[in-house]
DNA sequence: CGTTGATTTGACCCTAATCAACTTAGGTGG
DNA sequence: CCACCTAAGTTGATTAGGGTCAAATCAACG
């Protein structure tokens, strides 16, 4: 046996209920209950780009990312509109009424754990315990949505942006990365989806950012915060700065 | 006794695994669970307007709407923008990290129970079948904030005004109530906030529609779709029709 | 019946969409 | 390892649509 073998499923998030260190993030499941997801559940990989599900696909199975990213999205008459990206430690594949309600795809090489409806369902009706680390991750979800809708509330390109950017940061910062530079997960058309901006229009943005020295990109991947002050007020404020 | 005492908390939510009549919504506890939540409860009153908790206070409780409706909001720098409507039959109150991540205000009277979250909390370790029932909540609850930020990604107020007032029907159909007519629940400045617009570009959108013979309203609060097609290709497409 | 706040309308401005041309990045095969 | 090829990203010119601010109308309430 190898001194660290996969223990099983993980689940990170916030406490919704207590009180503590800023955002600070832990593994909500127990060994044990780790173990007992673990034996319901199977490994798989997929390659970057590849779909992993469609909208309407009736839904056998959720996911929880080991590593890589994944973008879920929904495909319309006028291009994709991408909801969110997941990350590891988290969960996707939510479905209604037995259908996947949008869809996945890998943003990266992705290696997740299939778990079973069926089994899952199984389990959670047995252990209370699980059921409420489920519930604490899906307020985070919800949470989450809530706060790219207000994202998409916000009128001028450059706040998107600048929340989106400060959303990164913190995720990086939960994941207990280092956070002096922001790493993108996926390329511009897909963050321009999750912006709800044209790609044209997200690379205005960010140009934008970037000649007024509050941002700097060290590839197309990268991003730096070189003006913390005005950053901010780029992400709170809807006006222009002076 | 009167002949139908209230029984307690209700939650009314589509279920996310069984395959069903479309959109069939229904109680999701049984009586005895009404019965138990009941217990740890009570029933408080907001009058039209009154804020019932804001942003960042202590959360010490969780509402389950009796009857009324509740507008959940943030406050921004630039104006309020609002997160959801919450109708009979639905739970707010949601947490991190102790705190109400938004204030809720009552749009109309309301009614209400009052759930503390430490009685809660303690039911919920309890009951694993409260907790699939809080799940599946939950699930409905992230569907719909994704469904917002869906609507706030559409690029036209028209569009995001049909898709508003189609969600509006939809909620008044599984409710069981009739659906001629689409009745708003509140004003056009929170209906506008929910909509990432202005009061002015909403009721320019309501012009639009309402000149192009597709919708018609009664007065500020009942609208009536005349066109269905048109009215669908609106909500769907982005482009504007000939 | 008047007062107050909400809603509509108008004139103008400004941002992001559009469409298209151009450049760059990244992957492929020689 | 480099040249090529393709997909991705950027940039420019133009336009449509919503923001803004202000004035006028309407509704609700006392």
């Amino acid at each position: 046996m190898p001194a660290t073998p996969i223990a099983g499923p993980a689940i990170y998030a916030v406490d919704p209920w207590v009180r503590g260190i800023p955002k600070a993030r832990h593994q909500l499941l127990s060994d044990d209950e780790r173990a007992l997801l673990a034996k319901i559940s199977s490994i798989v990989r997929f390659k970057k780009g590849e779909t992993i599900y469609q909208e309407g696909d009736a839904a056998e199975a959720a996911f929880n990312i080991i590593s890589g990213v994944v973008t879920a999205y929904r495909r319309l008459a006028d291009g994709d509109h991408v909801s969110s990206f997941v990350y590891q430690g988290d969960i996707f594949g939510l479905s209604e009424q037995g259908c996947y309600t949008n869809s996945a795809k890998a943003a990266t090489a992705v290696v997740a754990y299939k778990i079973p409806l069926s089994a899952l369902r199984r389990i959670l009706e047995q252990h209370a315990d699980l059921d409420i680390d489920l519930i604490i991750k899906l307020c985070e979800g919800l949470r989450e949505a809530q706060h790219h809708a207000l994202l998409l509330a916000r009128k001028h390109a450059a706040t998107r942006l600048a929340m989106f950017l400060e959303l990164l940061e913190r995720l990086q910062i939960a994941r207990g990365e280092p956070a002096a530079e922001i790493h993108l997960p996926v390329g511009r058309s897909s963050i321009a989806a999750y912006l709800g901006l044209t790609p044209a229009s997200l690379s205005r943005a960010l140009r934008t950012l970037t000649s007024r020295k509050i941002i700097s990109s060290r590839d197309l991947r990268h991003i730096r915060i070189l003006d913390r002050a005005a950053f901010q007020k780029v992400a709170d404020t809807n006006g222009a700065g002076p």
